[in-house]
RNA sequence: GCGCCCGUAGCUCAGUUGGAUAGAGCACCGGUUUCCUAAACCGGGGGUCGCAGGUUCGAGUCCUGCCGGGCGCGCCA
């Protein structure tokens, strides 16, 4: 039996050998395409290659199927039942209980079976890019959420992970809140979000009906980018009011995001007109209308890097940051986390940054600059929400809204003397309930394809049965709560075996086994749905199990201890699962 | 006008990157059950995968053309 390693290694290692055997060395790296079994009836895994590769050879895609099981049946059979060809060439493999425990065993540790990757370049992650000339609105809890559950992911598999806000600091929205805020001689010191919520949407409008704001709010950006000290100063008391704002709101979202992480445009600033110049030099650069232009083949419309009158652009930003995240801070993978209207904008700066090269580490490496695009986040009417007076919903409201629903869920069945969570303090159920109301909106916003807009609807996602974030959070406390009752540390059962029998058990372990490849997967495609995908359905077997196994009544001890150890195993999949996405397991709730 | 994205059950969504009879959850209908158990369980109906072609052993998935909806299209970010 191979060692330590999950099913689909072990099933392919013995697969690639036969195929070596039975067809030519040549044929040793096919691509094996095995996969877990749809069907229970067609086994618990399946290897799909015999039709392509009998196709390519001109044979018949059974008999090479038959071929290779042949030549594999000695290796596996140590794993596996007899292999069976059906179909087209469908090659059915039913692992044996005793493999399935052994395999168990092997991912019962720290990493859960999780491959670590010893890459030394870093990843960058782009993520939040807050505006803070006004209040955060709902349009920035996507980026924000989704962007901390990538990083933790790439971070669980092993990678060194910078997270980079790219916050709106610099340019002439913020000259113009400023310009506005300091025309109105307000206090700064003593900045509210409500005054400088206002204060923005003065001064949108003034900018859009008087010319001779607009020109005093450009002289006053002037300034700012020729750092007059007092006006800096004041900047600096703009971005604390919002940031403060902001730093309270991640806390309670949980997103691990702080001052640290900020590199907004204004940190690249002093580094735009080398950007120019660059590629100026490369020939790469073109005036056009007395602006600076990089064209491309492929299509019309250049990217516009530099206005008439000498000013930046946020594409100029943005080529002026994969340069440094490549160069200096060696990423070979550099992933936005930003909506869905910027497509084309990526596109193109990404193009642009090929194009000169930026998108080398200093090694050669070329790094992966990835555009995650996601979805608006829609209210009843399908509209982008607003509230009804039309104005954006900000994040503190919805937040609040959020964690009042799960405080009220929480509290509703602690009311209820048999439950574990009757008694607690006030201050205990808060904050379960915190925890409830923010996995509930975090889990609705992970757990569909990030693409598509969503509906925002808190009686959905607050619910505690179907595919949501409090359903697997529950499941994951039922599970403590066996542990609880049993008086049973979890830790002296490490020296325990499991044993596969019962059709639930193996379908739980099954379950269990894919998380390693599951967690490779999103890795790989930064898909975090597909996580909860697989979450909810390691808690449907999970809960199936657990209605036909009996643990702590099992027939006899050594049964009892097995399912223990299953029951144990799941509850840290879950956890493990549900911190990557950001999401607490309150073991009581 | 050009470009991009989306279209799967009444509703909300999956669909392992081209694999076997398209799956869940709500909702609906029928039955079982008071348990080691803190979400009860089992079964059932419900589908022209937007439409029409094409590629091939095989298409919800790939290519082309339509239809419908959303978004974006140079000196804002």
């Amino acid at each position: 039996m191979t060692e330590s390693s999950g099913p689909i290694e072990a099933i392919a290692q013995a697969l690639s050998c036969a195929i070596a055997a039975a067809l030519g060395e040549q044929y040793r790296d096919t691509d094996l395409q095995i996969r877990p079994s749809q069907n229970p009836k067609f086994g618990d895994y399946q290897a799909n290659f015999a039709m392509k590769l009998a196709k390519q050879l001109g044979s018949n895609p059974r008999e090479l199927a038959s071929k290779v099981a042949d030549a594999a049946a000695e290796e596996l059979a140590a794993i596996a039942e007899p292999l069976e060809v059906a179909g087209p060439g469908f090659i059915n493999i039913r692992l044996k209980n005793q493999a399935i425990a052994h395999m168990l065993s092997s991912m019962d540790n720290q990493e859960l079976g999780v491959t670590q990757q010893d890459d030394p370049h870093t990843i960058v992650i782009d993520l939040c890019a807050v505006n803070i000339a006004k209040q955060m609105h709902v349009g920035h809890l996507r980026s924000t959420i989704i962007g901390d559950a990538l990083a933790r992911i790439l971070e669980r598999i092993g990678r060194t992970v910078l997270r980079e806000n790219h916050l709106g600091d610099w340019g002439l929205p913020i000259a113009m809140v400023l310009h506005e805020l300091l025309e109105a001689k307000t206090n700064l010191d003593t900045l509210k979000l409500a005054e400088l919520d206002s204060a923005y949407r003065k001064a949108q409008q003034k900018a859009k009906d008087d010319d001779a704001f607009l020109e005093a709010a450009k002289t006053t950006l002037v300034k700012l980018q020729n750092s007059d000290p007092q006006l800096i100063e004041d900047w600096h008391k703009l971005i604390n009011c919002t940031l403060t704002a902001l730093y309270e709101s991640l806390e309670i979202l949980n997103v691990k995001l702080t001052k640290e992480n900020n590199r907004g445009e204004s940190f690249y600033r002093d580094k735009l007109p080398g950007v120019i110049e660059a590629f100026t030099n490369a020939k790469l650069a073109k005036e056009d209308d007395g602006a600076m232009v990089v064209p491309f083949d492929t299509r019309e419309r250049p990217l516009l890097i530099q206005k008439s009158d000498g000013g930046y652009l946020y594409a100029t930003t943005d080529l002026a940051a994969i340069r440094l995240r490549t160069g200096q801070s060696n990423a070979n993978r550099i992933i936005y986390v930003v909506d869905a209207r910027q497509r084309d904008h990526f596109r193109d700066v990404f193009d642009a940054a090929k194009l000169i090269g930026w998108d080398k580490t200093p090694d050669g490496e070329c790094a992966e600059l990835r555009h995650i695009p996601f979805g608006s986040v829609l209210g009843p009417d399908k509209r982008p929400l607003k509230t009804r007076s039309g104005e954006n919903v900000t994040l503190k409201s919805l937040l609040d809204e959020a964690c009042e629903r799960g405080e009220s869920e929480v509290k509703k069945r602690a009311s209820d003397p048999k439950a574990p969570t009757h008694g607690l303090s006030e201050a205990e159920l808060k904050d379960i309930g915190t925890a409830v109301g923010i996995g509930a909106i975090k889990y609705a916003d992970l757990s569909n394809d990030l693409v598509r807009d969503y509906v925002f609807d808190m009686n959905r996602m607050v619910r505690f049965e179907g595919n949501t974030g409090p359903y697997l959070q529950y499941a994951h406390a039922r599970i403590c709560s066996i542990f609880t009752k049993a008086g049973i540390d979890a830790g002296v059962l490490s020296s325990e075996q499991f044993a596969i029998g019962e059709p639930a058990e193996r379908r739980l372990a099954l379950t269990l086994l894919k998380y390693p490849d599951i967690i490779a997967d999103v890795a790989k495609t930064l898909e975090p749905h597909r996580l909860c995908t697989y979450l909810y359905e390691l808690a449907d077997a999970y809960s199936s199990f657990y209605e036909h196994c009996p643990v702590l009544k099992a027939e006899t001890d050594s049964i009892k201890r097995s399912r223990l150890k299953l029951c144990h195993l799941t509850r840290n999949v879950l956890s493990d699962g549900l911190d990557l996405l950001g999401i607490k397991a309150p073991t009581r709730m």
